[in-house]
DNA sequence: TGTACATCAGTGAACGCGCGTTCACTGATGTAC
DNA sequence: TGTACATCAGTGAACGCGCGTTCACTGATGTAC
């Protein structure tokens, strides 16, 4: 299973120039066999989606859809991609000095604050939220989301150590941070897919609410409240 | 998919009869079934053996395999569903009054020490730790271990509030700690399963190191050291 | 503006593969008397 | 201890399914002159 080469290709580049007719209609091509994979999925599930449904709905051949996704499960997360590569970037531009805990807090608020547009470009926003919450009731998609945080979790701690200018191999502090925010982060995932409040602002209330329960949880007693 | 009936029977309840013939062939069996299995797993890798592999390897037929594992995957992680299972037991015997952190922590030192004889009883603990290693390394297994690990989090979050006598629900302190007691364990699962020593010490000394780094990691600045 | 050629997105049909299921059956173990 | 019957582990063969791949091909877009 190869990588397909659909790079996600999101606004704000400087000024690209317009593509060509034949560049235009690759896009489109993709956006729909995207628009309509979600849709399936969120109307009758991802494993009651074959590939063939998402290239039928999407008016091309099973053939088509494998040449802009590797596989059914890049398809499904093709928009978190993107969503964690402006985590990642936020997490670059975050000024020197600044503490590892508050920087992923504030790369977290800021990339939410501009990744809704970025996604529109692609599909609708509430369709998205709406499959966010496919993937938390689907075992697979679950599984498959878990280890995929697993890896940008990695690839942010390796940001991090190099910012503090340490080894990432020799100091545990950087995947450590790192994981017990990623952890906090899936906590609140889950207990906002299971709620009602669909809202993007539901879920950041929750993860700030949470975040700022890691030290009560980890002190000593808790009889204190 | 359903879940096969084969529960873990573990030594230790109190005197159980001396199973009949056709019991003890059933356990002969199963047994068979999965040392073939993890076998097959840590040689060929867990992709590259088929059911029927595994099936020829034990000497019984396809069929027989699914009457034992409702799945490959069930196989795959038999042996840490009985690992699951001591170290929730030992989190329900703590003392009450202990910090919730403490309880994790202890229950996880508790159950490392009499774990491996139970794991004897059913395929080399040497066999296991080495399988272990070949879930770090398979996409499709990680994928699965993390899924796994996060409804066991969810399990001992309750436990957790039933302890401290708070509403799982309505107080996010116990889910919060869990969660970040798991994500200090698979970082260091990870690490661990990347290094040179595959003993089960290495993998505990890791745990502690990296789970008194929670505090220092999660500190305003690091420019303390 | 027009022609000739190159590139490459999309096609259709067929296939390989392994997981997990279904069927009707055999023969060993367990139990009742 | 022996007989008759019930239970149930294991069999063999075939199947359905969907993912992802392979093939040789068509026709639209892009480019050079």
């Amino acid at each position: 299973m190869k990588t397909a080469d659909t790079a996600v290709t999101a606004g704000g580049g400087p000024a690209a120039p317009r593509p060509g007719l034949r560049e235009r209609k690759k896009r489109r091509t993709r956006d729909t066999l995207l628009r309509s994979a979600l849709e399936l999925f969120t109307e009758q599930g991802y494993e009651g989606t074959t590939v063939d449904d998402i290239a039928e709905a999407a008016e091309v051949s099973q053939r088509t859809f494998f040449r802009y996704f590797a596989s059914k499960e890049e398809a499904a997360f093709f928009v978190s991609r993107l969503a964690e590569s402006h985590f990642v970037d936020a997490v670059r531009r975050r000024p020197p000095g600044e503490a590892p805990l508050d920087v992923l807090r504030r790369s977290l608020t800021e990339s939410w604050d501009t990744i809704g547009e970025a996604i529109e470009q692609l599909v609708p926003l509430e369709l998205h939220m709406r499959f966010y919450r496919v993937i938390e009731s689907t075992p697979a998609l679950l599984a498959a989301h878990l280890r995929r945080a697993t890896e940008l979790e990695e690839q942010i701690a390796r940001v991090i150590a190099e910012r503090e200018g340490i080894d990432v191999d020799a100091d545990p502090r950087p995947r450590v941070v790192v994981a017990v925010f990623g952890a906090v982060m899936r906590v609140t995932e889950r207990i906002w897919s299971a709620g009602d409040d669909v809202s993007l602002t539901a879920l950041r209330d929750l993860h700030a609410a949470y975040l700022d329960q890691v030290e009560p949880a980890l002190a000593g007693s808790w009889r204190t409240d």
